[in-house]
DNA sequence: CGATGGCTTGAGAGGCTTCAATGCCGGTGG
DNA sequence: CCACCGGCATTGAAGCCTCTCAAGCCATCG
């Protein structure tokens, strides 16, 4: 198995948890055409205006969605963690409206929008579930304008916080966890709205509280509870687990596969 | 021609906009089958975590979706106008993550998300209309959080104006004209992260400054350059022209169509 | 060892909120 | 027809949250 279709895998993995999807269909993901390309920090993969024939899957790394602004005060509009397949709604709106920015180093896999289409058109289920990984991005966004319009910095923060942890591991957590997340402060800044300054002042005050820290690229959670009602966090909208509750045929004749290939 | 059918026809005008349909597939939108509901002001009609078995068109007045938050401090994360689809997400994704709450008397149609999935299923192009649709939307939502983010209150203000008279006349703009959008200074403080107090104050300063003023539910623009460029509003993420720079088969003959019915 | 990038901390300024009071307008009931 | 009432708009004053500016620190890396 190639380097490729683990990576698909983890795309897939992602995509189980909210579509239900038969074996064929899994592979025809898992076997979709993909080129690896590596980022440099600090370096946009897509750039605003561009009309690009693929869309780009993070296979390692970090990217910001940067909004189109001015280049003083750049805001990011979104984060993508590795699994995410940060361009997927270009498959239907080409020109991109917002930059794409590696923020650490970062592989990503160019998938072209011909085979995402093909296999959309060839199987309708799988049509649907680019579509509701669209729908579940935007209901991201959505809450992030909440975050954003209706919270004040260290509640904000600590959202941002809760939501990255709940992503990171895909809804497993405990009272206790560490995870890397390697954003800076700066970065922290640009996506909630605030001042790196005082993205620190609050970092350190939900250390002081107990709640997390973030040292050197590694956040650590010590009190989960206490962090997330702090940050009035929910995590319905991130939908980790709507398979589950559509709960229509079982999800294990797929899991199988997806677990060969992440194997593999 | 029931006004079922012409209210629909609102709703595909937008579609055509950004999406390339043939004369049958419009007729498959235009014969959706929908119930009229008038909802009062300030009532919900889509609750926090309801699975509702369809999809709501505004036809007249003004809705707002609520993000998932605390009582205090309601933070608005879009407004919807008439032909807006303020819920086309739920056809694959039925869980409602936002409230949707009639900020006017509003009335909307109610489309049986069987239909939709139907006419999906049965015409590739209008599925990919559709979450096309769902992909603006989303655009949309994540030019505001650049805009709550990443300008201060007078500009997040003339922002939000330049989008809704966008919206309202679908990209007709001169630099003098008049439009009504019947929100309150609550209601726009809600979607812009303000207190209604401070959108006061910001929204004297546009009229002193010559730009634009609001009253009674009626929106004056007296210098759209000057607005829009206090905003630095560009109106590429509404996307309300795609279909004429995707530029494949010509549009006139599902304009007629649309027409027809428009006129019905 | 200097250079670089990120983190930390302080002091002062200012943008926005909070609290509070008044005015305006349309709707309603006597 | 008029008085009252409720929701919204407007304005002022005081205070806090966050920004700005600035400096110093620490780790990493060539």
């Amino acid at each position: 198995m190639t380097p490729f279709n683990s990576s698909l895998g983890h795309f897939l993995a992602k995509v189980l948890r909210r579509s239900l999807l038969s074996e064929e269909e899994c592979q025809a993901i898992l076997s979709l055409p993909a080129r690896v390309e590596h980022v440099e920090a600090r370096r946009d993969f897509v750039r605003l205006g561009d009309r690009n024939p693929h869309s780009c899957l993070i296979v390692d790394g970090l990217a910001g969605r940067f909004g189109q602004g001015q280049e003083g005060n750049r805001q990011i509009s979104a984060l993508h963690i590795p699994g995410d397949m940060v361009d997927l709604h270009s498959t239907v709106l080409p020109q991109a409206r917002s930059a794409l920015q590696a923020l650490t180093p970062t592989t990503i896999l160019k998938i072209p929008h011909a085979a995402l289409r093909e296999s959309a058109a060839r199987y309708p289920a799988i049509a649907e579930a680019f579509w509701r990984e669209c729908v579940v991005d935007a209901a991201v966004v959505s809450e992030w304008v909440v975050n954003i319009g209706g919270r004040n910095a260290g509640m904000r923060t600590a959202h941002l916080i809760c939501e990255m942890a709940y992503r990171y591991r895909l809804g497993a957590i405990c009272d206790q966890f560490v995870f890397a997340f390697p954003a800076t402060q700066l970065h922290l800044a640009d996506a909630l709205g605030l001042t790196s300054v005082h993205v620190n002042r609050m970092l350190r005050t939900l250390d002081a509280q107990g709640f997390a820290k973030i040292r050197r690229g590694i956040v650590e959670v010590m009190d989960w509870n206490g962090l997330s009602e702090f940050a009035e966090f929910d995590p319905a909208y991130l939908e980790l687990d709507i398979a589950r509750r559509i709960a229509l045929p079982p999800l294990c004749v797929t899991a199988k596969v997806l677990v060969e290939h992440d194997q593999g």
